[in-house]
DNA sequence: CTGTTAGCGCCTTCAT
DNA sequence: ATGAAGGCGCTAACAG
């Protein structure tokens, strides 16, 4: 015979342990110092604790007192990128006090949209998207749907990355990362580049290329002097896209590969194929996740400050606890008036892997 | 003038647009498919599509209809260790289409007991601690109560590491794979040996290191043979002991890091000094995160299924779903009887960064 | 200061 | 098959 769960601890029997009313121990439990009698407040208080009490926050929650909640949107955690900006974000969430939930989609915008309404449900406060966007029309109405019906019952939310959608984000610099690799392959004196690219309906993706393309352009190189290979937009992808250039001739200098994620799947391809980086191939990514420089070769990369962005998007839904005391003095209007974008630049960092070309 | 909020749709709006009672409106949308007419149900299921309908998690969880959730704590999800853990144990989350709380630590035992706290409020269905506990006895007793407590209203948890603390758990055998690296090490002929430790209050880090030493004394070697550094569990903490061996005239020929975040930092360290690996010293580290393969040189370490663990960690508390089936006969008595500990072999992988001594 | 009362939004008997 | 009523645990007015 299992033992039946027992029942959880309630305010009730805490407050009867403590021979009050359930308000005082209410009160006694949460409320400003000055509002129970020390004695009462005492022995509320120990009651509590010798019975192991726990709030119920979802009596709380719906008596409204809720906890500060975020819920967080992305592809995948394991996926270093994402990693880096979670950590970010999870510091500023626990300064805060607020409660993360996480949803991983694996890149399905169904799963996007699903957990939104998840979150919704949960009644977080706060969501924070991360992630490229997709372009699809379909995706983009359902999202926005959600978004602003949870923005109408008060919620926040934000985005890292673009969505092509109304609302708080925090912006890497992509087509302007994408356009100075360009420019310090130029002056490395190469011409002839391939880039392996992720899918393009993510808008990330996207950017980054189009950033690449123009620079190209604009050094008045003909078209043909980009290859672009599209895959997956992760290590497979990135290995599928240098077996594909390889086969096709190589005939490039230099591969950007348009996240790091990708160039680690690169790189692996490459010494497979017996490609040596730089010195058959000058190799450049994209976000400089941590271990980039400990590759091998050091791998070049675009800087973007990943846990910066992290903190900077939670502190765009949870408001920067700092600027808490400003609205002292006035009216806080503003607010949804135009979305805040915080844009975070994007510096190209070269290491071992990229060199002058030595073949023509 | 700032809007004021809308309130939230609830179901008794959704119950009178279709004209219908509350009930009703309730059972067409949850309850089974014969149970409510289906021109009601269709008004019903419309009127909340219009409205844009989605139920109060909090009020469902109140009156008795919870949603799977499940608590998970570990200490960094930035750290590639967890990030691999977290989403073998996402994966199965959204298989039962559970949601998932995040808790980072940081490896601070108040903020880890603090979190399970936070998990009981919300009355997740389960929680999952990930990584090594401490062997701390007040850590120990207030982690217990809490467990318990949690366990006693009908909730489960499981480990993922050892924790010295009654449950389900999952463990990689740490003591026999840090024994598994001594011997290939002595295989390939050496005698003098690093480690790179953490905080040996770390029950992870104990019983690698021990592992290792019990495997250097049954091979009938000295204590001496083997210098163990202890410095923070973490990259930084691997640089610090490099340096430190380095300092102290690197008085071996081979280095066992008791994770690969740390031999990630110590590679750093000896390139920096210029010591070559592993020329002048092997290097091995503990786990096998992904990128250890991509490293220069490629490095040797003990495999884990990382993945795999957190794929399992998440069944324990979730249940298969496929043994769901298997109760069909009879009773699911036991239980709590005796916990169940689910071991995850650990296997050396040796690479470039391992081999044979070449100096005395 | 403290107790009483009235919901928060939903689900689930219990009648019909 | 549907509706009415009660309660989940907590907090926020109101009284005293």
């Amino acid at each position: 015979m299992v033992d039946q769960p027992t029942r959880q601890i309630t305010l009730a029997q805490v407050a009867q342990a403590a021979g009050v009313s359930p308000a005082t121990a209410s009160r006694a439990l949460h409320g400003g110092d000055r509002i129970v009698g020390d004695e009462l407040r005492a022995r509320v208080v120990q009651a509590a604790r010798r019975l192991r009490y726990v709030p119920n926050a979802h009596a709380q929650a719906l008596a409204n007192r809720a906890r500060a909640t975020v819920g967080l949107v992305m592809h995948d955690v394991s996926d270093p990128y994402f990693a880096a900006i979670t950590r970010g974000a999870m510091e500023v969430a626990a300064a805060h006090g607020a409660l993360v939930m996480l949803g991983s989609t694996f890149r399905s915008p169904d799963r996007e949209i699903e957990y939104v309404s998840t979150f919704r449900s949960q009644r977080a406060q706060a969501i924070l998207i991360v992630g490229s966007g997709f372009s699809d029309p379909d995706y983009l109405d359902a999202m926005r749907a959600e978004l602003f019906q949870h923005r109408d019952v008060g919620g926040r939310y934000a985005f890292v990355s673009h969505h092509d959608l109304p609302g708080d984000a925090v912006l890497p610099d992509n087509a302007a990362g994408g356009a100075a690799v360009a420019r310090s392959l130029l002056e490395l004196g190469h011409r002839r580049f391939a880039v392996a690219a992720g899918p393009p309906t993510l808008t990330t993706v996207e950017h980054r290329v189009a950033g690449f393309v123009s620079a190209i352009d604009e050094a008045g190189l003909p078209r043909s002097a980009v290859h672009v290979v599209e895959r997956e937009f992760s290590e497979n992808g990135g290995r599928d896209a240098a077996h594909a250039l390889v086969r096709g001739g190589l005939d490039a200098t230099a591969l950007f590969c348009v996240s790091d994620v990708m160039a680690i799947g690169a790189l692996t391809a490459l010494r497979e194929q017996g490609v040596s980086v730089p010195h058959d191939l000058s190799l450049i990514g994209f976000d400089d996740i941590p271990v980039m420089r400990h590759l091998c070769p050091a791998t070049s990369s675009v800087r973007l400050d990943l846990e910066g962005m992290g903190r900077e998007a939670m502190r765009l839904v949870l408001g920067d606890p700092s600027s808490d005391e400003l609205g002292a003095d006035g009216d806080s209007v503003e607010e949804a008036v135009d979305p805040r974008r915080v844009h975070f630049p994007a510096e190209v960092v070269l290491r071992a892997s990229t060199t002058a070309p030595t073949r023509r």
